[in-house]
DNA sequence: GATGAATGAGCATTCATTCAT
DNA sequence: TATGAATGAATGCTCATTCAT
């Protein structure tokens, strides 16, 4: 994938993102200009274009870092039914600090991916394994007892995940954080309540 | 607002805002050209500034309107335990049917309005009214003895609402409606299950 | 010249030419707008174009009505040596007086007509009758005996004119009017010192 | 205030400017196009920004120049009372020969300068320096006994300067060189028969 | 005659991209 | 490799002019 292969490029080429990412997310794709990418960084605006050939190939670039980062780590889950509010808060917690920062470019990228066909495609199997990740949490959970067998894990997962997006959704319109908890509490009791046993 | 207010007018603005939401949802905020709006419409680009002073200006004329949208309509709410399933279906659907290609232009709001204070007041403030309306659905519901009365009904009116969002966006990632479909009914059984009398 | 004949229709015309002379006056030919000239008058737009041809023909005009008001007025002139300086004033208030709100047209005719030969020549032709006039009026004080015989009377004329046009620049920058009275008294003392008997 | 600064840049930099100024100068302000200026000079439009921010910054950017060419320049000053008009035609020469090409912006810059509080500022203080400049060389020929003590030396050298603009606004008309020297020459000649000893 | 909504050519300005150094 | 000056297509907006009522 990179373009460039001494290790020396591959570490300019993950700044350039690095700095790509930042703006994106504080100006929106549209309205940040590879002048400020390259100011940010303090490189030439002409040295964008030696690692990545467009405007477009850098804000995939973004994408597909995004896509990646965080893929594997552990969601902490559920322990037991008593500490359904705890845990709920902690896993929000540990989402939440696991995106630091690109949020945004997450909206940004789902908005362009409507137009993006290769975006989408990124964006969309990202998500297929976000569920996965979820629903073999879940599994893992029914295994051992505390969920229920006959709920629609997969269903469920996705719900999860969609019910977190929403909530950055409210982010972006100024919903605090812990009214964005509070908010995820509550579901999260509910579905412990109704689907574990 | 209206810059112009005989009946006529009134009804080239809607006209108007009517297009510019169908090429927002489209094409998006900033790839959107005046000149296409016009030429959509039949109408020239001059007139469109006859009634909207900027680009930005009619951009907020769409966001209004969505907002107003809809904002009194009842949704259909749970009726029994046993009907969970194709209740939350038909929740589900109602709400869908409602903003019929909306769903593109309020993801582009969402991302505009962190950059535009006005833009992002209109869409708090809309997001409270929602809030607020489910909530109200749910308080009746716990009067009616169908929600137990120690549920955080307001935090569980604002979760239903983001994970409404949530799957709009997934829908944007070509998730099929019937897929997100099957996570709204499992998550909302299982808010059923746990919270229901 | 008018282009409608009936007596309220030469009227309007009058009222049009006078509002355009301000408009003009206050933003300059390019920068007033046909709005403006109509809004000032409480008439819509449409009803310029029934009068005037065109934005060119109507500062045409403007121009025209400039060129002819004030024409035949006499200006005072020298009364005697010892009275130099207060006659000079009194002179600059005439000239002053008859032309107040026209002084910045002038100007932007003047430029104007550098590019428009038609303007052009109205202004060259009443520049030369501007001449004349003074010309008139020396040539009587040279038989009264107060000017000498073997002076260049026109080419004086022609000074005189372009030194008061040369304030009207320095009226423009800002120079007040006591101080132009000033520099022109001065000049005004000097040619009566040197030139009448 | 040059955006670039090496040596190179200003030289791109003063192209740019004399090729607006003649621009200007031919076509006026408003009817230059930006167009018109970066094809005179062979430049894309684009460059042009990256030298001026805006039309108007550009348009500074000449009067700016406008107002400093020249400003030391020694005028050629009266020598004897018979030489009064061979001195008066040289001295109009001089100045002539200054600013060719300039004048009709000179004018453009004028009627400007009436709605731009920065360029009246500019030109306003240029003018003061003139009177000044003027004012040194006649008190020098006070000194030197060939003008009068009495004469209010700041009064005139505000209507020699007058007089020379409002030659200049003559010129614009198409009167032609000859015959403006003809008039300067008349009141030259006045005032060195008034105001010499 | 009068109106003012509609028009669309025209223009300043921006910004992704290129390329000579 | 890196640079940043130069490019020019693209686009929001204006405003003189027209014309149906």
């Amino acid at each position: 994938m990179p373009k460039v292969t001494s290790a020396h490029k591959a570490q300019v080429r993950d700044r350039i993102v690095q700095a790509a990412m930042e703006s994106f997310s504080q100006t929106g794709y549209d309205k940040t200009k590879m002048d400020d990418i390259s100011r940010r960084l303090g490189l030439s605006k002409g040295t964008l274009y030696l690692y990545f050939k467009s405007k477009e190939e850098l804000f995939l670039g973004v994408c597909e870092r995004n896509m990646k980062a965080g893929d594997n780590q552990d969601a902490h889950l559920f322990t037991k039914k008593e500490n359904a509010a705890s845990d709920a808060e902690e896993i929000y917690d540990n989402i939440r600090r696991r995106e630091r920062g690109n949020d945004k470019v997450l909206l940004e990228m789902v908005v362009e991916s409507t137009r993006n066909p290769r975006l989408k495609k990124v964006m969309y199997e990202h998500h297929l394994k976000v569920h996965e990740h979820v629903l073999e949490g879940l599994k893992k959970k029914t295994e051992e007892g505390f969920i229920r067998k006959d709920v629609d894990a997969l269903g469920l997962a996705m719900a999860l995940v969609a019910l977190y997006d929403g909530l950055a959704i409210n982010r972006m319109l100024g919903v605090s954080d812990p009214v964005n908890k509070r908010a995820w509490v509550a579901m999260l009791k509910a579905v412990i309540a109704g689907y574990s046993n």
